[in-house]
RNA sequence: GGAUGAUUAGCUCAGUUGGUUAGAGCGUUCGAUUCACAUUCGAAAGGUCACUGGUUCGAGUCCAGUAUCAUCCACCA
């Protein structure tokens, strides 16, 4: 059968129809596996993109590190599971559709009022999760689309309410006034993750309150000062001292104050006066010495941002006008002694970059040191620590233990309410003083706008944080809280988990990898995932963050479209390790689209050259015949075994650079180069089948397609396909160091051979065929006479070797010729007193492992054949 | 201020538990090419593994310190 065969892969033919063959045959789902009951479970699930926008190389990258794990995996025998899904990104959303609204209509949020602006938000997300989900698909991703989730879909909603209620009824969430980051600009508080610094100048004013308040204080925002309640002091400074535990009633620009001096050591005695104002109600720090010191606190400010009422002409100025209005005044009374520029850190909101407030407001919060009995007594907090001391959870790379403990460690009551409309309804309603939290509204429901009043239970206005839904995701998407009854798992949860791998990025440890262990452990009492593996962010060419902005983003479908998914994929795979930052360009990856062509090229080759080619597994040891079958044949079971031990030890990188190595260099250059003269239909028949398996997971379509061609005749036969082939077995037996050994000597003498005679224009096939031919001539001695004149066992054929070298140098160029051979004779007469120095080392010797001790003997004889051999022919050529 | 990482060829980066003469790709130079592939092939040049010490028979790899860069966290009253 003559086949026709293109002269290049063409992805953008095949991709989209492979694709749907996959689906189509249920394989995503492990359910439809074909596996031995007691088959392992393998389950990923993906974090799920924000559907802000479409997907970018991260997530590229993310998904072709995922899909390659599951597909490794699923060939292994597994019963392989990777979730999709999508995360609404509560506040990001509604930033987006507030900002198009405004662009579009010029109207905010409060013009359409929450129900019609959700519904705004659904269209829009509706559109962005489509073409997410068809972005994802592209990228071959092998996700278990039956299993499909979104984080604020009806099944997720449950899941949340029934959360919530659980850790309400634990008393792990509770509400209370807290000091929270409050963006005035959103009206909505911030996680200390959410917040951004930017150094700006700032005035530092030192002034006193009045002129009988003896301690002069310094900050950088006068107007808060209208708050204070004591003015803190290092009990070392001598200066203080005496003040320390005294109250003194002040008028501080007309406003009454009563201040106390206490004693903090945090306070730096040599920053401003070494007095520190105290202002409870709107710094984070004084809010922990009111507490320690029992002070009154004080609100200033109101969550417009603005002064609030009582506290004279300042009231209703926004903050900066206060500022300036109290320094004008302190400068009119003559209080204030100084003012200089510094420079501070602003903390200004991640969404919105306005100024963050800190003040304090009721929200709801999740109490990370609350002792649970659920917990064996501990909190959430050491839970989640000692699952990590314990090695339940293992960090990739495991550095990143220490940034999750760390942060842990200090880890404060995480506030999960958040004032915006998009997102999961908090399950709280409240009736005058009555609170009702259920997982459905009591009975009485008002409208969701009315102001909570006597006689109607009306729901709190606020949203959940958008982690709290996310953290719930591994369990959320298992079928939590039906399958789990009693404490017994069913179903999908029992199953499935623990999952295997958190797959993710090193940036969200703290955001999102921490709460699901804590979510977890709280909800099903178990650690969420096993490992979790870091991968770093994907940089462009010049090592800088891929935005929009600078507009130096690749957008990965267009590499797609234009090199096709698995060239893609092997870009973002080999060379990149995990933790590290990647740098990626469009040559990379055209570079891989290269690769794929090679590979198709080995198979366009292979099956011209034998019509009647086919794939087996196996191969047996009759079918192996010359010394370059030897040499490929052990080559690919080194191979296998050494990729496999790489996956599995999630080092992909090099594992593709083995594969990559092997297919180009070895396979491609050397044996069906060589193979031209000598066909062995098996062997080409086997090494091409294993090196389509292992290559699989890196490039699922090319290698798919070359199957699908050479194995199955319709796409319908789902169970011939690849993706669900058996990954291949190193066969030790195969393994022949000798003929890999002599080989690599022939490829030397090949390439130098070619080289010399190449400028006296003798075809290099032709002397290939030379060496070749005479491999393979069943007079053994005679053929390996001339390939192992180089490999120097013995003087006579190192002199022969050398003599050979002769003869084609006296066709060339005699001086430079000696001058090599110089080289040589130093390089080997060197190596030869290195080894024998390290080998008279007793010390070496007594301690060193044996093989090593054995291969520098075994060096030893080697080099000092052909140093021998070197010189030899060195004074001939005198 | 605290922590973590990086520093290896002109460029981009690998280098597994310390063990042959430290690797790859790109680039450069020389050469080949009716052959499955110009998206090709053969070869060469190019390295004090940032610096200084230490441990060891042996260090790119382990330890300590220094420098530069990057990132994260805290704080800047």
């Amino acid at each position: 059968m003559k086949r026709e065969i293109p002269k290049t892969y063409e992805p953008q033919r095949y991709e989209d129809k492979i694709y749907k063959t996959w689906e189509k045959s249920g394989m995503f789902n492990p359910d439809n596996l074909k596996l031995p009951k007691n088959a392992k479970p393998y389950t990923i699930v993906l974090p799920p993109p924000n559907i802000t926008d479409k997907l970018h190389l991260g997530h590229s990258s993310m998904l072709a590190i995922e899909d390659l794990l599951i597909r490794f995996h699923r060939m292994k025998g597994y019963r392989a599971l990777w979730i999709p899904g999508t995360d609404h990104a509560a506040i990001a959303t509604q930033n987006v559709v507030e900002k198009r609204l405004l662009k579009e209509t010029g109207k905010t949020r409060h013009d359409l009022g929450r129900e019609k602006f959700l519904k705004e938000v659904w269209k829009f997300l509706r559109v962005t999760q489509k073409t997410i989900l068809k972005q994802t698909r592209k990228m071959g991703a092998s996700l278990d689309w039956s299993r499909e989730a979104f984080t604020l879909d009806d099944e997720r909603i449950k899941a949340v309410r029934k959360m919530f209620v659980e850790m309400y009824e634990e008393g792990v969430i509770s509400r209370g006034e807290r000091i929270v980051n409050w963006c005035p600009r959103c009206k909505s508080t911030l996680a200390d993750d959410e917040l951004e610094y930017a150094t700006q100048k700032a005035k530092l004013y030192t002034f006193k309150y009045d002129k009988n308040f003896p301690i002069a204080i310094a900050t950088t925002r006068p107007e808060t000062k209208l708050g204070d309640t004591a003015v803190a002091v290092n009990p070392k400074d001598v200066r203080y001292k005496n003040f320390i535990g005294q109250t003194f009633d002040v008028d501080f620009l007309g406003v009454a104050l009563k201040i106390k001096v206490i004693a903090d050591r945090q306070i730096e005695m040599d920053f401003g006066t070494g007095a520190l104002g105290v202002t409870p109600a709107h710094s984070m720090v004084d809010w922990k010495m009111a507490e320690e010191n029992d002070l009154e606190i004080v609100k200033v400010i109101n969550e417009d941002g603005n002064i609030r009422e009582g506290f004279g002409k300042f009231s209703g100025l926004t903050s900066l006008e206060a500022r300036e209005l109290v320094a004008k005044e302190l400068e009119k009374s003559g209080m204030l002694e100084k003012e200089e520029e510094i420079e501070n850190n602003l903390s200004t909101c991640y969404r919105c970059g306005a100024s963050v407030e800190p003040l304090p407001s009721k929200q709801w919060f999740v109490l990370v040191d609350k002792k649970l009995k659920r917990l064996g007594n501990k909190s959430l907090k050491e839970k989640a620590l000692e699952v990590a001391k314990k090695k339940e959870i293992e960090f990739m790379p495991e550095r990143f233990t220490k940034r999750y403990t760390d942060w842990m460690t200090n880890l404060h009551d995480w506030c999960i309410s958040r004032q915006i409309w998009f997102g999961h309804e908090i399950p709280v309603w409240y009736k005058g003083e009555e609170i009702y939290v259920g997982e459905k509204a009591p009975k009485g429901k008002g409208p969701a706008s009315a102001k909570a009043s006597a006689g109607k239970w009306v729901q709190d206005p606020d949203t959940l944080d958008t982690w709290f839904s996310s953290g719930m995701w591994t369990f959320s998407t298992l079928g939590w809280p039906q399958n789990l009854k009693n404490g017994k798992k069913s179903n999908d949860l029992k199953k499935f988990h623990p999952t295997q791998v958190l797959e993710t990025g090193y940036e969200i440890i703290t955001l999102w990898v921490s709460r699901m262990i804590m979510m977890s452990l709280f909800a099903v009492g178990e650690i969420p995932f096993e490992k979790v593996y870091l991968h770093g962010m994907v940089l462009d060419k010049l090592g800088k963050k891929m935005s929009k902005s600078k507009g130096n983003g690749i957008d990965p479908m267009d590499m797609i479209e234009k090199f096709g998914t698995d060239a893609v994929r092997l870009a973002l795979l080999v060379g990149s390790t995990p933790g590290n930052d990647m740098r990626i360009s469009e040559d990379k990856i055209e570079s891989f689209r290269n690769f794929v062509t090679k590979l198709w090229n080995v198979y366009r080759f292979s099956a011209t050259s034998y019509p009647e080619l086919k794939l087996a597994e196996k191969i047996s040891q009759k079918k192996i015949k010359t010394l370059a079958d030897r040499w490929i044949v052990s080559r690919l079971n080194e191979l296998i075994a050494e990729v496999t031990d790489d996956l599995e030890k999630y080092r992909f990188s090099l594992a593709g650079e083995k594969l990559q190595s092997f297919v180009w260099n070895d396979l491609a250059d050397w044996y069906l180069e060589i193979s031209k003269l000598e066909k062995n239909e098996y062997v080409i028949g086997y090494v091409i089948n294993c090196v389509l398996r292992l290559l699989h997971p890196f490039a699922p379509f090319v290698t798919e397609k070359i199957w699908g061609d050479l194995n199955y005749e319709s796409a319908s036969s789902a169970d011939k396909m690849l993706m669900v082939e058996k990954w291949p077995v190193s066969d030790k037996k195969l393994i022949d160091k000798k003929a890999e050994k002599e080989f690599k000597k022939l490829q030397e003498t090949i390439g130098k051979i070619r080289n010399i005679r190449s400028s006296y224009r003798i075809d290099p096939v032709r002397i290939i065929k030379t060496y070749a031919t005479k491999l393979n001539n069943k007079e053994i001695i005679e053929k390996l006479a001339r390939v192992e004149i180089l490999s120097g066992k013995s003087k006579a054929k190192t002199i022969k070797i050398a003599n050979l070298h002769l003869d084609i140098a006296e066709l060339i160029d005699i001086e430079k010729e000696k001058e090599r051979l110089q080289k040589e004779i130093e390089n080997f007469e060197n190596l030869v007193s290195k080894t024998e120095s390290l080998l008279n080392n007793e010390k070496f010797v007594s301690s060193a492992p044996k093989n090593v001790v054995d291969l520098n003997r075994n060096n030893l004889v080697e080099y000092k054949t052909k140093l021998e051999g070197q010189r030899e022919l060195l004074e001939n050529l005198n």
